[in-house]
DNA sequence: TAAATCCTGCTAAATTTTTAGCATGCTAAA
DNA sequence: TTTAGCATGCTAAAAATTTAGCAGGATTTA
């Protein structure tokens, strides 16, 4: 029932908004950058325009230029990408899900960050029962 | 340097790889089943035929119908999928995508799993120092 | 102030994606 | 065996996406 399903979005259109999504905020010349395969600044122009026009992007006047950024929740988008995330890879187990994350190689938590979820976990515990 | 960089298929191509993540294998109806917005039968095997061109999918035959599967592995992909996810929504912090993880309502976490995630936080903290 | 530069708006062409439909072969039922 | 029902392969049209380029306005610089 989600009026800005992001899964229906063009190509072009999602890897913009992952960028959006990433840097918050961003000029034209900035999306462009960040764009694999970048096309010419005009393309990125019409594109980001396009996303403004359907409800997806939004975008404020800083002296001369536009600085765009996503205009659906980000809190919305995350928790959608999460549960897209969860149910395309671990069959909707948010255990599996995290036990992967903790896997990734290149992940250095750090001390804090390990008691932070430690006691997330015991949070969840309490409820549970 | 991955060869098969999924952020570049286009929208029905990507929706009908999520389908085949999720589903490990799926006939054409099957799939036609699953997609958003379902058009027609004869265009889902279209796609799917692209897909095995590009080296995306695969197929078996399973008497007189194909069954399709991923061609990336399972894993790879996941991995890929999860490295996407913290690069966008959680500038890289696994902490934090745990976090949100944990913090999903829907999400019912076992006695058990949780458990287990507790010894994961544990060999973490060894490996870590 | 004039020139150069950077920015946007818009339009239309090029390309890619998405789609349906026809031809054909296999399987199973009548 | 003949027919009906599915299944696929292929092709080409339709639709959508992606792109470049021109026109115009503002801002900066010389």
């Amino acid at each position: 029932m989600n009026k800005h399903e992001l899964s229906a979005l063009s190509r072009r259109e999602r890897q913009i908004m992952d960028i959006l999504f990433r840097c918050q905020e961003a000029t034209v010349a900035q999306v462009l950058e960040a764009l694999p395969d970048p096309p010419s600044y005009s393309t990125v122009r019409a594109l980001l325009r396009l996303l403004d026009q359907k409800g997806y992007a939004k975008f404020r006047q800083q002296g001369p230029r536009y600085i765009y950024s996503p205009a659906v929740s980000h809190q919305q988008a995350q928790t959608s990408a999460l549960r897209r995330l969860l149910g395309t890879f671990f069959q909707g187990s948010t255990e599996k899900a995290v036990v992967a994350l903790l896997d990734l190689e290149e992940n250095e938590l750090t001390e804090a960050e390990l008691d932070g979820l430690s006691e997330r976990i015991e949070a969840a515990r309490k409820k549970g029962r």
